[in-house]
DNA sequence: ATCGCAACTTAAGCAAGCTTAACTTTTTTG
DNA sequence: CAAAAAAGTTAAGCTTGCTTAAGTTGCGAT
């Protein structure tokens, strides 16, 4: 046999696009053996094996890049995970902190004709409950505005709130208890030098978030 | 580590307390290796295994048999298959011969967190979409009504179609085809000696049903 | 009662996906 | 630029869950 995908395979291909993706470079054995959780060795043996069913390029100490066939495949996985992340909220009324972990399993146990009816069910949904674009069933990403960290945003501007990385649920949790959701509106009140920490207000409320919430989460420019 | 519950122990269990609860025996090696579509030799080392857990009692040449412990598992896990069965059903509309082989995935990569809104969310169904019982929470089953395959079923009497097996997607799909669906009731008119077929009539409709299918379906008795 | 066959178990071995330890290459830095 | 540190690779070995082949047990038919 030319060999199956695997749960295993499926989550190395999703690390390495979602490397490619966030950084834009050529992903590093140590930064996928952190990512995954396993040793660096275990990296390079899943390496050479990817690069022989042609599913990434791979040379010795120069990093890994998916091929077209294997970012088909990191795509679909990812489609899958982001589609069950949004059913469990708006279906089963999950809390957007709740579904990560959820979608990290049943993302490889879903076969093409569920996951398509789900697409279906939602109505093609473009963005998953933390703003992360879905992939459309043949493999296309929904044009995304250009977002910025919040940290990188300007004082007397206006901004939306679109994204937030979905591992930290601790971090969600947080802006769940203080009432910023995806999609609010916010103005960027000031910038403090001392502590690095960024004021804003949304819904006539307003806080100061630390530099790592500001770093943590995206926005998008509405007015300068 | 005392040993973690794997997929493979999941089906094991479910497999075992599949043939105790059907057949009300001990298990046989050569059964459950059919079952699970693995070798006799698979078998005899998962029992030992299992058995050295606590999971189950098993003695060699004797068969296997569920422990307390081990039927737990085993309830939880049919009871994550049927819920699962049911929502898709209800929830995304598939047919009762597409849910099975979906659910068998599933079944292993759904918290119990998960599991319980699904659960909330269908308003504790006490049954799935073939009629078998839905194991609750706690573990207990609902109450089932006296059942027979309608092959046991007497001339002139009046039944309810109540179950069938949900293996058999062929079945399943003829049971559409001529609009017998569950909860259908249906009259005995006859039963033919020479082809053992039995004869139906539901919904103003007579067909003749064949030994194999009446073998298959349940029926549970309303009218004598 | 025992023979023969079906059922069962044991033994040896394999593939996947890991690990740790030792070694090599690349990158950083004084 | 050379030495040290970091990153990456290789080698050996482990566990899980299987396989096939060989040997053992139990049981129904004679
Ligand atoms: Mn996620
Ligand atoms: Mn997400
Ligand atoms: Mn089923
Ligand atoms: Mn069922």
């Amino acid at each position: 046999m030319v060999c199956m995908s695997t749960v295993s395979k499926e989550n190395y291909l999703k690390a390495i696009f979602n490397y490619n993706v966030n950084i834009g470079e050529s992903a590093t054995t140590k930064k996928i053996a952190e990512e995954l959780s396993v040793s660096n060795a275990a990296i390079t043996d899943m390496a050479k094996k990817l690069s022989e069913e042609g599913l990434i390029s791979y040379e010795k100490y120069k990093g890994m890049e998916l091929t077209t066939e294997g970012e088909k495949i990191a795509l679909n996985v990812v489609r899958r995970h982001r589609l069950w992340e949004l059913f469990l909220v708006k279906v089963l009324g999950l809390n957007w902190n709740e579904v990560h972990e959820e979608a990290e399993k049943l993302e490889h146990q879903t076969s093409e004709f569920l996951i398509d009816r789900i697409d279906e069910f939602l109505g093609y949904p473009e963005f998953d409950p933390h703003g992360h674009p879905i992939p459309s069933k043949n493999g296309t990403l929904p044009k995304t505005p250009k977002i910025i960290p919040l940290y990188e945003a300007e004082k007397g501007s206006t901004y939306e709130f679109v994204r937030v990385n979905d591992r930290d649920s601790e971090l969600i949790n947080y802006l769940m208890k203080v009432g910023l959701l995806l999609n609010t509106e916010m103005f960027i009140e000031d910038k403090l030098k001392f502590d690095e920490s960024t004021m804003v207000t949304y819904n006539g409320k307003t806080i100061s978030l630390s530099k790592k919430i500001a770093e943590s989460i995206y926005v998008k420019l509405l007015k300068k």
